[in-house]
DNA sequence: GCTTGACCTTGACGTAACGTCAACTCCTAC
DNA sequence: GTAGGAGTTGACGTTACGTCAAGGTCAAGC
């Protein structure tokens, strides 16, 4: 076969030809015969498929919505009419939109993560299980809260002896495993049992010397806040909740508590 | 069992207590010990999988490295060393940011489409395979070259006979499968092969009444270097030239012709 | 007439990270 | 003794094909 037959034009070509045509393979198009979104227009007694016009301009139809990022069951409703293509299309671009702002969020967060890395720290090593890590977050807290916040607190913790540090982290434990068994249960922010999560949660933050708000007996409001959002958006936090759901508890049950506390 | 011994912290958890506390399921803790990434601590005489305190620890780490999108053979090696951690998340960064770009393309096209759909065209009804459709290029023929370059040659595909539209379909589809097979050869945008193609290319484009040079007996060099990117930024082009790969050819002779030629 | 080689076929496994039965065992409480 | 709520190990389903494997078909060259 030489190139000018190669190339010429015809009214039928092989699985091969076709799919060199429009840049796929032949794979493709047996797993489009297979679901039934493009038969041959013609089998040969000996199994052949072959692929006429028509073939090849819903063939393309096909490769172009693909392009686009649509499944193939949505292609395959799409070219039943155009009517549906463009609803297809409009649905799936606020999908498109949707994915993207979720990895713009992720990307973030993966900075974040490497930011703190390279600064010492060191991926949870001491977290809220196994003692809270005042390095972990000492550039958020330095950013929102200043210098002096996040040394004071930091050399109270340094300060501590073996026990008392035990004693602390077993609090903490303690917390973090209530409010994972709330969230899961379904639990409501503004019912009476997360409020007695969110009190015992004010009251071991205002325990912390640095934090702002210690020594008044209640953290200050806008950190407390603060603090919710932070948990909701960093997967550090969320391991030590009961994952999303829970951080997002406690941050609704921090507002509602906060609203009638602070 | 009741909610004080629930929430009691103890040196070891089963299976579902873990799981609620962390915010997962038992089925995915079952996963990670299939693959290595998570043994339990213990394991009952019954078969029953225990977590202890370390294990929760290495857990924490696992999801968070997994909510950052990391794929779990990557944070099997990231848990190895810290180290390879922070490396990990950067080369995972630039698989995000690569990818969001990606979203941000194909969105843009999927945007194209449908205003192309809604203005009345018809999703490659009449393509270069069965007719080049001149309404499907419309808008963005008029945007760049305004709306006289689209009436003129829009009257002059209408004003053809039938034989003279078939002869002319049959020139662009030939053109359409040589440089789809070109493309499927990895002939070299500057070879003798690919820019008597894009002679051919050129030739075609000139001899339709509307298009910028027409008459001069070559485009108009913006115009057909303008063409080459659309060809490859547009799925709808890509599947008349053989996909990417052919679209790509396509651009890459055009530019080496135009550089030569005009 | 036979080999060679390109092309075709169906069948089946692999991919990522689990969700979702199914069938069965274990343990505690009433 | 039994009901129910754990736990266990399979095994299939998900997306869109890639990648063998084993074997049939066909035109060309000797």
């Amino acid at each position: 076969m030489n190139e000018r037959e190669h190339t010429r034009l015809r009214d039928e070509w092989s699985i091969q030809e076709i799919a060199r045509l429009v840049g796929t393979t032949s794979r493709t198009l047996r797993h489009y015969d297979a679901i039934g979104l493009l038969a041959p227009s013609r089998i040969g007694s000996n199994g052949y498929r072959w692929y006429d016009g028509p073939a090849l301009v819903r063939l393309q139809r096909i490769l172009v919505l693909r392009e686009l990022g649509l499944p193939l069951p949505a292609i395959q409703r799409a070219l039943r009419d155009e009517q549906d293509a463009a609803a297809a299309l409009r649905e799936h671009l606020t999908l498109l939109r949707r994915e993207q702002r979720r990895l713009e969020r992720q990307a973030a967060s993966v900075e974040r993560t490497i930011a703190a890395l390279d600064s010492g720290g060191r991926l949870m090593a001491e977290n809220m299980f196994d003692g809270f890590d005042h390095t972990q977050y000492k550039e958020e807290v330095e950013q929102r809260w200043g210098a002096d916040a996040y040394a004071s607190g930091d050399a109270w913790w340094r300060g501590m002896t073996e026990a008392d540090r035990e004693g602390w982290t077993a609090l903490v434990a303690q917390l973090g495993a209530d409010w994972s068994a709330a969230a899961q249960a379904g639990t409501d922010p503004a019912s009476a049992q997360a409020q007695a999560l969110a009190q015992r949660h004010a009251d071991w933050l205002a325990g912390i010397p640095g934090t702002p708000g210690h020594g008044t007996g209640r953290p200050a409001k806008e950190y407390l806040l603060g603090l919710g959002d932070m948990y909701v958006a960093d997967p550090r936090f969320a391991a030590s909740y009961g994952g999303e759901r829970g951080a997002t508890l406690v941050r609704d049950a921090l507002r509602v508590w906060a609203q009638a506390h602070l």
